[in-house]
DNA sequence: GCCAAATAAGACAGCGCTGTCATTTAAAAT
DNA sequence: ATTTTAAATGACAGCGCTGTCTTATTTGGC
């Protein structure tokens, strides 16, 4: 930077003012000063400013499983953003609880300007706290407990499967199974919630062997269909809380020689890829991912520059129900 | 970290020397260090060790596009390696050719002990004369062209695709179809030309509407299905260049009433998710990628240390045939 | 035309570490 | 017992920037 600002006939301030975008630089210094970065391609180095400034240019985005249709669209979706602001991202994996120490670690050792968690760290006290005491604006996706200093998006995720099940049952539907998610996200205790509510407002009964097990993997929606389609009383519907484990269902009713939907009527939720690829395609319920990820991040990097109000206010996205030809009405 | 060095009675060296393992620091020191340390839950920093060491602690993923079940597993295996030796990555996304001003943005501005390119920009020329400029040690996973100073870990991707062919043409097919992948991709060139050895040394004549493009996509996969099944002397038998393509194929021709793998037997490449999910599960080649992406970063890691030697020979690793349901003999 | 306020620029210290070099102490070799 | 070598430590500068404070130069309001 110091040769940038020698040539340029100006000091090391001057040029640190240009690339931060700061007011009180002529036009003309300006000009020539980029002008000259542009020849020697100096930029900036992401460490040094990091050191001695108060921003990093790092933001961080904490998950439990890198894998999977829908952390591949929440981390393009920032992705995205970060160009666009012309920073950088940190991935750091943190399985379930326990992690304390990395994650002292991690927010010990690396100055971030923001953190982006998903499901389900955004909803573990441990990592909200010591977040928290780091100062770090935070923002969290599909998040379940309230945290009202920091950043929420979500969709009304009890609404969502009220209104899957609903729909269910419109289709003629009353033994609707439902197949749950991984207990540890907040949302799969939402979207139970929101299928029995749905069944109660209809007068149906929830049966308990209807409600099974699963922890959003194919694999645990196969293990889930082989419980329910063993039944004696077999369901007529599932309603399962993602579309992996609902693709997995379908496999095993095929498997079994059932016909999907005539026979069966099966609906996921996410609107995965593998929603639309596998057949017949599910009919699930959509949210909008990369929308969510790029306003959470959106929304942290105001806090960052000290727009608290209305940043935390949760930001509920709006889902929809897409039909398509996993489910029938009940002949 | 000066208060560590207080606390412990020793000078800041002593404190950095056992927070990087360097020799000549006596038990004793070493422990009342580290529980000084513990204690304060001291860390050293990132941006502070990045900008005085040789080492940054950064490893750099670049790709092209940060979807599906192939980066995410990449990702995976590299998040769990950068994890295990302690240093953090940063991902970041270079949409083919052109994005030269990033990359020079992003090499000029992050000191990185690595950097992983995944396809196709393992291929770019741009990126790998930038990268070698730089001097960053660099690995390439599934890589094309060659560069014998950068570590390069593939599969044979010609014997594969040869021998994927051979084995429909055992099943008794002669009307094989190929869908091609990504021709920026060089896997690409090379899964084509091993469908075309496996013909030609069989016999059998390439007809060239019986070879497709395709991107590698559903999409294009379906879009390549429309134009095979619409020929007169439709093919028997598909070989697509990876399994999201497959699972087009696999949609349309179901669509259309083919019984799969009856009426037309398909087979995929690279034993994604997909592959065992949709119905029937797809014949296609597994590439142990998560094992591709681990050599890489031990690898690269090693070339960071100094060890050119063996490093610089492509580490080429097996793949196998995946038989699964979606290819029968020819009746 | 005079003083406030805004604009434009630089000097300087220091962010939190590590590399280099110098120094001391202990062990090994003669 | 004396030199050689290795082991253990610290002093110090400096990595490449930015924050703070100061200074000089314009503007504008009355």
């Amino acid at each position: 930077m110091s040769d940038v600002a020698r040539l340029a006939g100006v000091s090391m301030k001057t040029v640190s003012r240009v690339f931060n975008n700061e007011k009180y630089v002529s036009e003309d210094k300006k000009k020539k000063i980029l002008e000259v970065a542009a020849e020697l391609n100096f930029r900036p180095s992401l460490q040094a400013r990091g050191l001695a400034g108060s921003k990093s240019y790092i933001v961080g985005l904490f998950v439990d499983d890198p894998s999977g249709d829908y952390i591949s669209k929440v981390l393009r979706s920032i992705l995205n953003r970060c160009e666009a602001i012309g920073c950088h991202l940190v991935v750091e994996v943190f399985k379930e609880q326990g992690d304390e120490a990395k994650l002292r670690q991690v927010l010990n050792s690396i100055k971030f300007d923001a953190v982006i968690l998903s499901a389900p760290i955004c909803d573990d006290m441990v990592v909200l706290n010591a977040l928290r005491a780091s100062g770090v604006p935070t923002a969290r996706i599909a998040a379940g407990v309230t945290a009202d200093d920091m950043v929420k998006v979500t969709i009304d995720e009890f609404q969502a499967a009220f209104e899957m099940t609903e729909y269910l049952i419109s289709m003629g539907h009353e033994k609707i199974a439902f197949v749950k998610g991984d207990p540890n996200h907040a949302c799969s205790v939402d979207r139970e919630r929101g299928y029995i509510r749905a069944m109660q407002t209809h007068g149906l009964r929830v049966k308990h062997e209807m409600v099974v097990a699963g922890m959003f993997s194919y694999a645990s929606g196969r293990a889930a269909a082989e419980a329910l389609l063993a039944l004696e009383d077999k369901p007529t519907a599932v309603f399962a809380s993602n579309d992996e484990m609902a693709s997995g269902i379908l496999a095993v009713a095929r498997e079994r020689g059932m016909k999907v939907p005539e026979e069966l009527s099966i609906a996921g939720f996410d609107d995965d890829a593998i929603a639309s690829i596998v057949s017949p395609a599910l009919t699930t319920v959509k949210q909008p991912v990369e929308e969510m990820a790029r306003t959470a991040f959106d929304l942290v990097m105001k806090t960052e520059e000290g727009e608290e109000d209305a940043v935390l206010t949760p930001s509920v996205h709006s889902f929809s129900l897409v039909k398509r030809d996993s489910v029938a009405k009940l002949a």
